[in-house]
DNA sequence: TTGACATATTACGTAGCGCGATATACCGTC
DNA sequence: GACGGTATATCGCGCTACGTAATATGTCAA
C-alpha cells in the first residue's frame, strides 16, 4: 500500500544535491535539511539508495570523518548536473506557469 | 539496458500536465509538444500510461472527438496539482540555484 | 544502567518508467 | 483502388528506484 494522493517532484537525487550544494553534509543531516527547504521527509532506504547511487555516477564523494557519520560532497560533475536539472526545471516552471496564467 | 547516463527530472506526469495546461490535446500531440518545450521525446507506454495514472487520479480526462484520436484537457485538480507541482519545483530551483553561486 | 536520540544498513514489495512490438486508421500518390 | 508511409494508440515486459519498515550501532544524558 503506498501513498495515493501522491504528488510527484520530490526527486530524491535532485534534492540530495541541492542540499549538498550548499556544502558537505552526511545523510541524517541532508534528511533534516531537505525536510526544511522542500518540505519532504526522505525515509531511510530513500535517501540512502538515492545517496549510493549518486556516489556510483560520480556526482557526489564521501570525505573522511572521524565518527560514524558519512559525510559527502558534491563532485565538480555532480555540480554540473545539477545545473543542468535546475535549468530544465526552471524551462518547465516557466512554461507552465505563463500557460496557467494566460488561460 | 536502460539509459546509464540518466539526468532526471522529466517526470512524464508534470509534462503532460504542462503540455495540457494551454489546452486539450491528444496524446500524439503531446508527445510533440512536450518534444519542443522540454526537449524530451517520451516513447508510446511512458506517455500512455501517465496519462492513464492521471485520468485515474483525476487530474485529466477525456473529451469526445469524432475521429480516433483521443483528446485529453485538464481538470480544476489537475491546474491545482499542476500549480503546486510548479510552486514545489521554483522553491528547489530557487534555493539550488542561490547555494550554487554563492559557493 | 537505562533509555532516548542520532545515524546508518538491509530487505522487500511495488509502481512507474523506458523500450519495443503491434495494431489500426488516415492520407497521398501512382 | 492498391500501396506505402505516417499519425495515433495499445500491450507486454524488464528493471530500477522509490517507499516503508525493521534492525543495528553508537552517543549522550539522567
Amino acid at each position: 500500500m503506498n501513498q495515493a494522493t501522491n504528488e510527484r517532484s520530490r526527486d530524491p537525487s535532485v534534492l540530495i544535491l541541492a542540499s549538498l550544494a550548499s556544502g558537505p553534509r552526511h545523510g541524517y543531516a541532508m534528511i533534516e535539511d531537505i525536510e526544511h527547504f522542500a518540505g519532504v521527509r526522505l525515509g531511510p532506504g530513500t535517501l540512502y539508495g538515492a545517496i549510493a547511487r549518486l556516489e556510483q555516477r560520480g556526482l557526489i564523494e564521501p570525505i573522511d570523518s572521524a565518527d560514524r557519520r558519512r559525510p559527502y560532497r558534491l563532485t565538480p560533475a555532480g555540480g554540473a548536473v545539477l545545473d543542468t536539472e535546475v535549468g530544465a526545471m526552471e524551462r518547465v516552471v516557466h512554461l507552465a506557469r505563463s500557460r496557467l496564467s494566460h488561460e
